[in-house]
DNA sequence: GTTAGCACTCCTATTCCCCGAGTGCTAAAC
DNA sequence: GTTTAGCACTCGGGGAATAGGAGTGCTAAC
């Protein structure tokens, strides 16, 4: 049953009331904001019928009325104006975007970073993969003669090193050996796949060289791993201090060392269901994770190329300023799908001077 | 003027209780705790003394005592008995310590998280180079037609690499005249010397290798560049709200926004100073950041090798039980530094199996 | 120097009470 | 039928008042 105009207006008027000022909201409130020709007495009578319908809340019996879940739902639905960003502020995002470091992993927290300082509440920045990662390339390089680095490409074009010393000596074409003997057997798997091909390996290898394999392999196997293991960033925890919601210790205490714990918190997003919009707004009790069920959540997915999706958010009291926040974020995530996307910028001229 | 054995077991007896309870610490508490055979008011006469010296403090009249900066100082300098970890406490640490993956950042991280869930305090875990950074020497891998691999080795051991594509072809000739040039004019400079060196290179070069060139040396400066940027990573913020002392929201909030300005933070502390002994405390008003000027801080620091050193600590009010703090840290530190020393494990004998 | 005794201080917790915001209802007005 | 004015009522928040108790510091005796 659709609300009449006028009941969506006065709804519309509570939540960002109550957005702005964490305080409920009376009637004689809404007579000033929404200018509805009508009586405080009119109001009341409409907002009883809210209230009835489960759009809004009473704290108790003599207090003013603040939004209930379902009555956020229908303001992000429905009532909410998209919100533009200044100028200032897309000018910082931009700056901040521009970073030197281009590596996958410091990307994302710092963008993590740069949303909770934007927003003023706690975020947190993750990127996983979509399917299966395997291994596209190995490359060894002599540096002197106990050790040598080990260069792991994957088919997702994530590249990952490693320094390895021996305790014993090593020559360039035994290395070339090697290299050639990783490139044949172990391209092309997952992770699944390396454990059973290094014991197919075993039986062939000649002793001194399994052990150089296997050192090897087993580093390939912690890339997969790490890249299976989906990154995940926090920042701005003590965000939430600044919103009196978490005035009282030990709510603020639960729901601190909830986000802390990353890897909980990314299995509790719903990232597969990013899918149509690239914001998606969970309010309270729609959200999976028990300890976030009187909080609300935002979201905003980039792309990361080769199968690689990330999700940047926001975590925060469900009284949020929504609009807002999804703007930013929004914003966000579509300077970070682009920075991904760019390829390097073309050999530049020579700069001839003197 | 040295305080009287009496004095100093009273004393103890105080930052003991008060360190388990933080409650203050009555006459009668203390004739309880400590086996002086005589009677509260003797005590009391002696905490008056006490007070007088500046070794403890009264929050107001009629309270009991709780022990001043001083007081604390004494006791960690004189009174403290060496803490032994217990068995299961070092089996844990040991157990976290054998991590999969050994990036040095990582482990770091990892780390501080274990010794912030190891103390319940926030901890911090940082490292860094004594010493500037030169670069050892570059190799590229050519990938396919329009990318390939830069890898970067520092003479501090530390390797890093970047894929760069392209708009254009690259040829495999190419790219061992780009190694060899690279090598020849880059390798044993550090981050300042690069820039000039790069104009100079770009007289000579012919055009289109100049951009390839750049974009190479400039991914060097940014691996200097985060070598000599030391990485910090704090855990556990939220471990601040465990203790009844940041109870007060604003109290907690300023101290973790502090700590999670990570940089400022590393700046802080007197890393130089670790100097002597591996581990080092200090007690509110010692710390230089305003910031932590009713906190303390304990530190240890470990070797990374290479010229690398780290320092790993926790935070905390004043009230610390610091000889089981600097037990923890210390043992940690010292597994840390081990961690590094170690070469791989030597080339294994092959599993026969069928 | 030590101890018992005791008056005194001052914090903490509890209770009580008042105030005001805001409601819901009723009856009149539109 | 909807809107409005009026009014009694509810309830939480906050401040003042009060009681309780822990702990001190002093004095006088041992």
């Amino acid at each position: 049953m659709e609300l009449t105009e006028r009941k969506k207006k006065i709804l519309r008027a509570v939540v960002e009331s109550y957005i702005r000022t964490a305080e409920p909201v009376g009637s004689k409130a809404i007579l000033e904001l929404a200018d509805l020709n009508v009586s405080s007495a009119t109001i009341r009578n409409e907002l009883a019928d809210l209230t009835e319908q489960g759009y809004l809340e009473q704290p108790h019996t003599s207090a003013g009325r603040i939004p209930s879940p379902k009555g956020y739902r229908l303001y992000v639905n429905e009532l909410m104006e998209e919100q533009r960003l200044s100028l200032e502020e897309t000018r910082q995002i931009n700056e901040a975007l521009h970073l030197k470091m281009r590596e996958l992993d410091k990307v994302i927290d710092q963008a993590g970073r740069m949303v909770s300082q934007l927003t003023n509440y706690p975020a947190f920045a993750l990127a996983g993969n979509a399917r299966k990662v395997t291994i596209r390339r190995f490359d060894l390089i002599l540096v002197d003669g106990n050790s040598f680095i080990v260069v792991v490409m994957t088919d997702s074009s994530v590249v990952r090193n490693k320094l390895i010393r021996l305790p014993v000596d090593l020559s360039e074409p035994q290395l070339q050996l090697l290299t050639t003997l990783l490139n044949t057997s172990f391209v092309g798997k997952t992770l699944d796949e390396l454990t059973p091909e290094l014991m197919r390996v075993a039986e062939h290898a000649a002793g001194s060289s399994y052990g150089l394999i296997s050192l090897v392999v087993s580093f390939a196997m912690e890339v997969l791993e790490s890249l299976e293991h989906n990154a995940v960033f926090t920042a701005g925890a003590s965000h939430l201090l600044d919103h009196p919601e978490y005035q009282d210790v030990n709510k603020a205490q639960r729901l601190m060392s909830y986000l802390s714990e990353e890897q909980m918190l990314a299995q509790s997003l719903p990232l597969p269901a990013m899918g149509d919009d690239n914001t998606k707004i969970l309010i309270g009790p729609e959200n999976v994770a028990d300890e976030l069920k009187d909080t609300s959540v935002v979201l905003a997915s980039y792309d990361i190329g080769d199968g690689m999706k990330g999700v940047i958010g926001v975590v925060g009291p469900t009284r949020m300023d929504y609009a807002k926040v999804a703007a930013k974020l929004s914003y966000v995530a579509d300077g970070l799908s682009k920075l991904f996307g760019q390829t390097e910028l073309p050999p530049g001229k020579p700069e001839k001077e003197e």
